[in-house]
This record gives structure tokens, C-alpha cells and sequence, in this order.
DNA sequence: GTCTATAGTTCGATAGAC
DNA sequence: GTCTATCGAACTATAGAC
């Protein structure tokens, strides 16, 4: 009888493929992809590094699926901040807050995912993952406009520029050791340029404060074993 | 007797060299970096293929020189924008308008340059020139601060946010068959987006129509063989 | 899973410059 | 006569088809 793949073989199958995936995503939030080997994803995961080549093809598959994973985690935890505030002004402030606090949380990971040079095809893989953070900014503006907070504007090209905005801004502090109000005062800063750029008028009743609210997912500093990811 | 390179020699060879460049250039802004083969560039400089590989290591190579050169004359058109206006709102709108119009009237090789999947080099080149574009909006807004156009702001971020707007903003209008008044549309939108960003308010009395003003370099769009590229 | 096509790269040969 | 710019075919790797 030829050989099947049973059931438990499956399970370890995936164990192993998910081993590696976080034995990745831990190196690489430790010192970047370039610095994190395949020697010291296979070593860290327990495993040999040829068998990493029986789960990922190549490095740059790993760094792809990590990407994949990490981006889906952060698009939630945006798209749920989107759904908490009594306006369309605070719910963007708090997509913005959350996405950079996140970021700065896990500034290496961030940094790898966002902005360090990988390859083509994780160029491209970042071109495709906007998409999912622009709808969040296209329907926060257009629920703006609806309700007659902000005039109305040309929503596809400003969401986007929101996401550029972002990503940008984010893209100097990342690399560079930050102090906690270093940090604040990108985040107020982006936070401002934001509210500003699409309509809102600064509000002196309001600093611009958020309480935070409880995240969709675990933080993402604690790439924890037990997670869900 | 020793062979030695004489002038004429070297002459001959920048020539070729430069020749390989104007044909990379052409064919870049016809079809994008990946759609050129390196077979297709040696044949349009009429030269052979193994010849490329004497001047420049890689098509990487290639492409990290045309990408410094065609920067270096988009960076020049915008540090002359910021010249040309009696106030820095108009200089600011005249860079925004100067980098976004001349995106436009050579698409495929902006695209190419700013936005299509290309390898790591190229993303750390592109991580490199997006300096000469964040000064060229610090100075702007400093001085618009100075002037008491806009309140104060922190500089160095909001520049940042500026070129990621600009970028993000372009990238899919760019890889898309845009119509003239879409065009407009986007210029627009960026414009107001990027003003009311850093303060500026609207202003009922003007549209924001910027007359042209003479190129520090010729067209981008016309990539001749006797230009000073 | 093998086969094919395509595109980047390499290399030995040639011919022309010194 | 020696050296090198150039050529063009061969090699290699990868992606898509059958």
C-alpha cells in the first residue's frame, strides 16, 4: 500500500511548519531579516535547515507567510480600532494611534515588515497589503463626510495618501532608538497632519487623548508560542 | 609595448556606456524594469549582450544608475519649484504640482523608479533619495512657520508624511490608464490634502492654478540621445 | 512531476588598439 | 606582439505548460 499522509502526521506536519514561523518572526523581530539565517531560524525552531526547505522553498517564502501574518494581525487590530469612538474624527485618531503604537511596540518587526529592503517579491506583497488599509481609511472618510464632519474629498486618493502619510513617517523613528515621548510626539504630529489634511479643524477642547481600548489580539511584542497566530 | 587606455579610447568607452543608459531609459519608460530584458536594451545600443555586462555588474546595476540619474533631475525640477512663488503656500503647491505632473508625463518610469517591485538594492536607493525630497518640504515649511503662514509643527516628521502622501498618493493613478482631468483630479486632491496638513486653510480667493514655470532640465518625457543626461 | 521557454549571466574567441 | 573591447553562443535558474 502506498504511502498517505495520516492525520497525525498532518497535525505534526503543521506543528513543525508553525515552529518555524515563530522561531522567524521572533529572530526577525529581534534584528531584521537580513540579519535572522536560516541556520538560526532551523536552530531556534529545533529542526535541521534542510528541513526548512521541505516546508518554505526559500527564505524570502518564510519572510512572505511571516509578513502575511504579522499584516493580518495589524490590519484587525486597526480595523477594530476604527469601530471604537463616538465620531469619525476620534475613530481615526485612534486607527493612527493604534497602528503607530503597535508599531513603535515592535519597532523591528515593524521596521522589517514596513520598510526594510527585502526583495521583489515582498515589494510587491506590501503593494497588495495597503489595499486593506486604505478601505479602512476610504470608509472612515466617507462616514465623515456623511455625517458632515469634513467637506467632502476625492476619498480613494486621500485615503491613500493617509496610508503613505503613515507608513513614511513611521519609516525614520523605526530605525532609530526612540525615547517614549520622542515617540508621542510622532504620533501627535502624524495624528495632527492626519486630521488636518482631510478637514478637521483643531478642537482646543481636546488633546487628543485616547483611552486605549482592548485590542483584537495579543500584543504583538509577545510572540508568544501559545499564541493564535 | 604595453597596452594603455588613451583618451580616445575612453571617450569611445563613456560613450557606449552612456549609450546603454539612454537605451535602458528608453525602454524602462516604455514597458517598466522588468519588462526590459537586458537582450533588448544591448540590441537598441547596438551593442552585444556580454558587452553590457563590461560596464554595469548586473540589470540591477543598470537600472541603480538610471534610477540616480532620472532622481537627480526630478529632485533638480523640485528644488527649483520651491524657488518660484511669493509665498511658501504657492512654493509648497508649486513642488506638489512639479513632481505629480512630471510623474505623470512619463508614467511607466515613474512607476518604475518610485513604485515597481524591483530587488533590495533598489529599495535601499529609494530609501536613500527620499532625503533631497524631505528637505526640500523642511526648508519649505520652516519657513512658512517663520513667515507666520502656519503654526508650528515638528519639521522633520511632517516632511516625512508629506513625500509618503505624495508617493502613496500617485502609485496607483500611475500604474493605471489615467485620463487628463483624472489627472487633474489627483494633482488636486494631493494638493489640498498636503496644505491643510500643515495648516494652511482654504482660500476662497484662489484655485490653486499655478502657471508654469521654465524647467531647470528638459522635459522628462523625451529622453533624447542628445540631451545632458 | 517533467518539459519547455525565457531571461540573466558567464566565458572563450576574435579583432582591433597600443 | 600584447592587451582588451567586443561579440555571441553557452550556461543556469526559474516559471509556466502539459
Amino acid at each position: 500500500m502506498a504511502y498517505r499522509r495520516t492525520p497525525k502526521i498532518e497535525t505534526r506536519l503543521a506543528e513543525t511548519r508553525d515552529r518555524i514561523l515563530h522561531s522567524a518572526i521572533q529572530l526577525i523581530a529581534a534584528h531584521g531579516y537580513k540579519a535572522t539565517s536560516m541556520d538560526a531560524i532551523a536552530t531556534d525552531a529545533g529542526v535541521s535547515t534542510g528541513l526548512l526547505y521541505r516546508h518554505f522553498s526559500s527564505k524570502s517564502e518564510i519572510f512572505d507567510e511571516v509578513f502575511q501574518r504579522i499584516s493580518a494581525r495589524e490590519i484587525a487590530a486597526c480595523q477594530a480600532a476604527a469601530l471604537a469612538g463616538s465620531t469619525s474624527r476620534e475613530r481615526l485618531a485612534r486607527v493612527l494611534d493604534t497602528f503607530s503604537r503597535r508599531a513603535f511596540r515592535d519597532r523591528r518587526l515593524a521596521w522589517a515588515v514596513l520598510i526594510e529592503p527585502v526583495d521583489a517579491r515582498i515589494d510587491a506583497r506590501r503593494l497588495r497589503f495597503r489595499t486593506p488599509y486604505r478601505d479602512i481609511f476610504s470608509n472612515l472618510l466617507r462616514e465623515a463626510v456623511a455625517a458632515g464632519e469634513i467637506p467632502p474629498l476625492a476619498v480613494e486618493i486621500v485615503a491613500s495618501a493617509i496610508v503613505g502619510a503613515v507608513v513614511e513617517s513611521l519609516a525614520g523613528p523605526l530605525s532609530t532608538v526612540t525615547e517614549r515621548d520622542e515617540e508621542d510626539r510622532v504620533v501627535a504630529a502624524l495624528t495632527r497632519f492626519c486630521l488636518h489634511a482631510v478637514g478637521y479643524r483643531d478642537d482646543a477642547s481636546r488633546g487628543e487623548e485616547l483611552k486605549p481600548v482592548p485590542d483584537v489580539s495579543s500584543t504583538i511584542c509577545h510572540h508568544q508560542r501559545d499564541g493564535n497566530l
